[in-house]
DNA sequence: TCTGGCACTCGCGCACCGTGAGTGCCAGGG
DNA sequence: CCCTGGCACTCACGGTGCGCGAGTGCCAGA
């Protein structure tokens, strides 16, 4: 195992190559932090935390940097989150608060991360079939055309157009509308399917076509795949990415345009807390020179889904973390109570 | 007025550049282009352009390329708008037609926008004052809580949390709901305002506080400022911008989160037809060095929104135009079906 | 186990230089 | 008058060579 001291190099190691961006040498470390030792030994320890995989040389006669494997460690035993400052907090509330809707309060939420951060943001709408059904509204635009719409308890709306095998009445429509909101309202969606069920039995013959229509239109929208939405921002940030830039930048871009990608990003964490996946433990290629820091955010106890930011694994973890952790407590506030 | 001849070492100069991304000597062009004269007189006629400010020379024995000034010429006078080809035609369609809401749409237009021009794409929502009302629907979700929701005929959906200044019973909604919808139902938003003017006067005294505030929270959703949203995407193809990266890239970036500026920038083109801004054109700086190249697009005659893409002023002008004009073709199409 | 000393490595920045594409100008010819 | 071939000049670019200095590994001694 690695001594007290080792630990304590490494760390120094980490924070002044995140601050400086230049691989760090047994001198310039003994200089800055004081860590009682002659930069003679500090060169030793530095051996062993490289024959560990902790730290590399980008090229002999050149200072270490950390490699991935020591972010880890860093992060897991070595720092802390850093909680946000008062004003910070302050800041973030009321720069949330003025929005008016679902999509202004994830719009604001990308923004803000991405300038507390400096980072790229990455907020996830509401999932469906975490939520719950506030209201199901159905509205005839047509003798035989329908359009449904949801409302989740989190502002979200989702809506589909419903063609009908058969013109379907007023009355019939006031019908399938409460019997539809009696079942499922309050109730939360992953419920749903079973709810409804065998709704088009209570129908008469020649309305049960475009019932099951219908219901089978709402069952689609509660698709994982289709059902999931993202934003993202602050992709300006990237440019502060380092010197080599096309060449990283490129693949990190278009993995942000794939929303498959990134919604695998952040469904793959499982910690109720902050998780952090630094480097080459992401799956997807482009993003191997990055690190993603999630978390889940909900309006009660239990998270709906996810934010996070996209930036270089040489990024201020602590502050990082606090930031997202901070952001998501206050979006959760936020959506309780509209 | 410049000779004939002048005008197709112009172009020929812009087409080389265009493809070849590196400044274009007399000799070079005489052997790519049969102009029929000799490279001296090529000099001459460089000499000249450059005297008029079409082309410029980046440091002293280096070959031309083109100004904005020379690109607007280009754009004016010496090329057209490229057509799609039949296939292209075809793929556009099937790729669009599969959409199943607006948000789907957009996103779908987007994507296909950034892969055809290999460019930014930019792509506004239905502007909600130059659609027509399809239907207002509002909820009740608690006793003093409602929640407004507008649907257009283009399938764009927005809603608004009203909270009410007393309490708002069944019936009165339910008469509010019908009468606002007799009204504007089928009428463009732009006439809303005065549709709805003195709709509080129909209701009992104690209701009528309610009524205007959900009629003043209609109102505030078509304020032009709040009610503009836009998608854009294929921010990956900003890295073939060219070799001085960062300093380029950046502002352009920047540029692009801005969705005021963004808003102001496809607004400012009142052609009816493609519109291109040719760098300095731009008003926002960070744009300086982007051309923009634009179009209406609606369901009907009218054009409802714009879309566009934005990429580096040394871009195929014909082939990017007639792509954004097929593709604003075939979005109008989808809308007026849905 | 730590320290100071020492020889060694090697990337970086800089100066230097040859090459070649490109230019402007000019005198001569159609 | 316009075009052409010739000519001298300019200057960015790429390659080479070199000194500096930060950084390293190793070792002997405290």
């Amino acid at each position: 195992m690695l001594s007290e001291r080792r630990l304590e190099v490494l760390r120094a190691i980490v924070q002044d190559y995140v601050g400086t961006e230049e691989p760090v040498g047994s001198k310039a470390l003994t200089e800055r932090h004081n860590l009682g030792v002659s930069p003679a030994t500090v060169r030793n320890d530095m051996a062993a935390l490289e024959d560990e995989g902790f730290i590399a040389q980008p090229h002999t006669s050149a200072g270490r940097i950390p490699t991935d494997k020591g972010y880890r460690l860093f992060v897991d035993k070595l720092a802390g989150v850093k909680p946000m400052t008062g004003p910070e907090r302050r800041a973030i509330q009321n720069f949330l608060e003025g929005a008016v809707d679902l999509d202004d309060v994830v719009a604001r939420t990308v923004r803000l991360l991405a300038q507390l951060t400096r980072q790229v943001a990455v907020v996830q709408y509401p999932s469906l079939t975490r939520s719950t059904v506030r209201h199901v509204e159905l509205l005839s635009l047509a003798p035989a055309r329908l359009m449904l719409v949801l409302i989740t308890d989190t502002g979200r709306v989702e809506q589909r157009m419903v063609d009908c095998p058969a013109p379907f009445g007023e009355s019939s429509l006031a019908d399938l509308r409460a019997r539809l909101n009696s079942r499922v309202a309050g109730r939360r969606f992953s419920d749903v399917p079973s709810l409804v069920e065998d709704l088009a039995e209570a129908f008469e013959a020649e309305d049960r076509g475009t019932v099951s229509t219908v219901l089978s239109t709402l069952l689609e929208t509660l698709v994982e795949e289709n059902e999931e939405r993202l934003m993202i921002g602050g992709t300006a940030n990237l440019t502060r990415f380092g010197h080599d830039f096309p060449l990283v930048i490129r693949p990190v871009l278009e993995a942000l345009e794939e929303q498959v990608v990134l919604l695998k990003l952040l469904g793959e964490a499982k910690d109720p807390g902050v998780t952090v996946r630094i480097g080459h433990e992401n799956a997807h290629e482009g993003l191997n020179s990055t690190s993603v820091v999630s978390v889940g955010y909900g309006s009660g106890g239990e998270a709906v889904a996810k934010l996070g930011v996209v930036g270089p694994t040489r990024m201020d973890y602590p502050g990082t973390m606090g930031a997202v952790r901070a952001v998501a407590r206050y979006v959760g506030q936020i959506l309780a109570e509209s």
